[in-house]
DNA sequence: CTGTTAGCGCTTTCAC
DNA sequence: GTGAAAGCGCTAACAG
């Protein structure tokens, strides 16, 4: 035989933690006694008097639970996991905050993957959390870019939820799962209503760039809305570029330079508008809004702090995290086709816009 | 008996992953082999033909190890916990990812709890970290006010340590646990000999609330710097506050109010510092910084984007977490005296200070 | 180098 | 309502 079946000679290691065995005897009573006591349906199935003394027993101990133990005896973990970019990335980092307030709510702990944008990573990642036998996984960002990623991709989830793991997506990537997303079309409407209202006819678009499913939606959203007033969008109001501040920048240079009748430029990331408020101080010098107004999509906390502050749509990404745990949950028996829930959004006036120039 | 041993009816629930077992069968080896094979040593006790014959096997049954199991079984669970305030603060958002870059190239996963400044709930996690049996934990943040609380919290610890988990704080907090933090007197002194050099010698100070470690610190170096100069800190050039930017807006104005002669705010927060900005331009109109210059502590990346952007000192954030992991694996036999690793900091000269009016 | 086997700590039938 | 016992999937002696 391996090693003696108990009683630790007191010279092994110190972290000898507490087990319900032993708490069992403490209390008097059997394991599956203390098991039910501690941890079955409140209040079913064990008599008044030995719950209590399992308690006790339990609380004199100062016992804690195995995790792992019961992870592998029940093969459900309590535990989800989160993969993410960038957690030092507000964008991020606001929906890390909602998906850990509900979290809590359910007693789940959520392991946090950060892939630093590797696709590698996340894949691996992905892996990982299957491992952990993960009762579910909230994928926010992937960078669904090359079909052969995409497809690996596809096929870790598809082991991922055949093994009985759940799979939601924050954020539209393409991926065959359920979703939990913003109405990017209706902000792009709110955005466009204002500078509407605003009496801005020209108005410049700073898009993202093809192929990023919200970014798409949002620029369809603003051709749309734009149409609807009469006044669709002609292609050199247009510029597509990455989301990068410097980017934004470049890209708001080159749209303001050659089109110097724009009043108005509706960047669709707020990190596009402040390249754009940049540009428009510092190499154009251009007042804002006086003779430009400019309007973003996000609602970032930083937004508040540019000069002048951003007018700008904001994105209830909190409430996207803790929807999409939500909608995790509400999955006993995933059938039929993949959900998809549109959280809404909210315009927030500030100093970025203003009256178009009368000129 | 329970259940029949082995073979599932084809009816169970379609949640059945591979296990080692039938990698094994698979291969034609015996468990152990397998288990070495895929988890053992590289390249050692496993011959080369068996433990191809596993890889393949594994491959192709597309095999994902369980972690639960690996955890109960060899008793250490290859993950962390990291308790913080809040994941939405950049402040521990810059934090997080030092670790989780860190964590993975040690291949360990980490279990995030937010308490969101909740004294309650932190220990609650600390204690649902310890259910995990994670191998240790990382304290970014504590409410170590009241003395009650801490004598719990320092008593989880105890307990957690006991089941031979390790502790590492990030930030001084007067726990007994090894400690990483930035070199709060130094980031001090560096802002002072950044006023200084530009002749500025009625310094007002915005410090932070007594009793916060690293306040208590920032505000001794201060006054070293200052006395190392020969212009000790006049009491009256001093404000105690909240680190709030509301609270810096109103400590500033009543600094700025009954001293008219600073020419200078030294705030030991950015948050505090852009508060200082803000009543500066809004509510006393003095320019930044030709009339007085404000220098802030931190770094955060929301620094650049105040108007005018803000000369501060850079807190290392991101290695502060990486390195508290490293600490914490660093402790095979953690014996003797706590440790402590004080990270450098580094001045960042932006658009808030200038010379000192001549007046 | 490889196989056998006894647990790791807990849940969950099944029988009483 | 309570207890006995069979695993959950894997690791690590121990024996060859």
């Amino acid at each position: 035989m391996a090693r003696t079946p108990r009683a630790r000679s007191s010279t092994e290691r110190s972290s000898a933690a507490v087990t319900l065995q032993q708490v069992a005897e403490h209390a008097g009573v059997s394991i599956a006694t203390a098991s039910r006591a501690l941890h079955g349906a409140t209040g079913r199935s064990v008599g008044e008097e030995l719950r209590r003394r399992v308690l006790a027993a339990a609380t004199e101990l100062d016992y804690v639970s195995n995790a792992p133990a019961q992870a592998l005896a029940r093969s459900r973990s309590s535990t989800i996991g989160l993969v993410i970019h960038d957690i030092a990335d507000p964008y991020f980092a606001a929906i890390v905050a909602g998906v850990s307030r509900a979290a809590r709510e359910h007693e789940l702990m959520v392991m946090l993957a950060a892939t630093f944008r590797e696709p590698l990573l996340e894949l691996d990642y992905l892996r990982r959390v299957r491992t952990q036998r993960a009762d579910g996984v909230l994928l926010a960002g992937s960078g669904c870019t090359e079909p052969a990623f995409a497809a690996r991709l596809a096929d870790t989830l598809t082991g991922f939820t055949e093994d009985g793991g759940r799979v939601v997506c924050i954020g539209d990537h393409g991926l065959d799962a359920d979703l939990v997303t913003v109405d990017h079309r209706r902000a792009a409407e709110l955005a466009v209503a204002h500078l509407w209202e605003l009496g801005h006819r020209r108005i410049g678009v700073l898009a993202g760039p093809a192929g990023l499913v919200g970014a798409d939606r949002q620029l369809d959203g603003i051709r749309r809305a734009l149409a609807a007033r009469g006044a669709p969008l002609p292609p050199e109001h247009l510029t597509r570029t990455e989301l990068t501040r410097a980017d934004g920048r470049s890209a708001a240079t080159q749209l303001l330079t050659k089109q110097t009748d724009l009043t108005a430029v509706l960047a669709v990331d707020d990190t596009l508008a402040a390249g754009a408020l940049t540009t428009l101080r510092d190499d154009l010098h251009r007042a804002v809004p006086a003779e430009v107004s400019v309007v973003g999509l996000g609602g970032l906390p930083f937004t508040a702090d540019l000069h002048p502050s951003l007018t700008t749509v904001r994105f209830p990404l909190e409430r996207l995290g803790a929807r999409a745990l939500e909608l995790l949950l509400e999955a006993p028996e995933r059938r039929g086709p993949r959900r998809t829930v549109e959280l809404d959004v909210e315009l927030t006036v500030r100093s970025s816009t203003g009256p178009a120039p009368s000129d």
